[in-house]
DNA sequence: TGACTATTTCGCAATAGTGCGAAATATTAT
DNA sequence: ATAATATTTCGCACTATTGCGAAATAGTCA
């Protein structure tokens, strides 16, 4: 059976600069707070957390609360490999 | 130096259904006319013809003017790995 | 309990993306 | 030059996305 996230969708997740930039800290394989991604992404609270839930919506980034704070990390490891590839001079 | 099309603006020229599914039809390496596209697309013209230009401006695809007709191709091989990656069922 | 911290949800205004049909452009054939 | 074909450009209405601040929620600690 096929994925219930379509590529069109894990594409729109990532159409977004602030979300590449958290999928980019996430892309080391650590965990990351909320607090962490709003310092990279230089917005908001409101507007990062709204961003984290798009990506997890869309399969890309999964969370869980330990105490306080919530953590975020990578599902997707072959996102990592195609920006890899979008960088380099000649793709 | 770094290409003039960040990875943000890339997953947004192809965070459409309809220009993923180009993407796809230009995937084997054969080039198709936009009318092919129109009918894979199941869009009207002037729709399809925009969304080859987004993704043209973005530098996924280029085209080809030949006689009346002009032909799309892929030219960002690494999105056809990645939309791969995504269709597996255990990515 | 109440205060404090971390995060999410909501409502808003502004901007961007979508698909369409009509009109414009360009190339070829008569 | 005229007509026919293939494609693009334009203007419109509609919907989605963005970032913000205020308010809500949830966990911890005195």
């Amino acid at each position: 059976m096929s994925s219930k996230h379509p590529p069109h969708l894990i594409f729109r997740a990532l159409a977004n600069e602030a979300r590449v930039r958290v999928v980019r800290e996430l892309s080391g394989g650590e965990e990351k707070c909320v607090c962490d991604l709003v310092e990279a992404c230089g917005l908001g609270w409101s507007t990062v957390s709204r961003h984290l839930s798009v990506l997890k919506g869309a399969g890309v980034i999964a969370d869980e609360k330990r105490g306080l704070q919530v953590f975020y990390r990578l599902t997707l490891p072959c996102v990592t490999n195609f920006i890899d590839c979008l960088e380099k001079p000649s793709r």
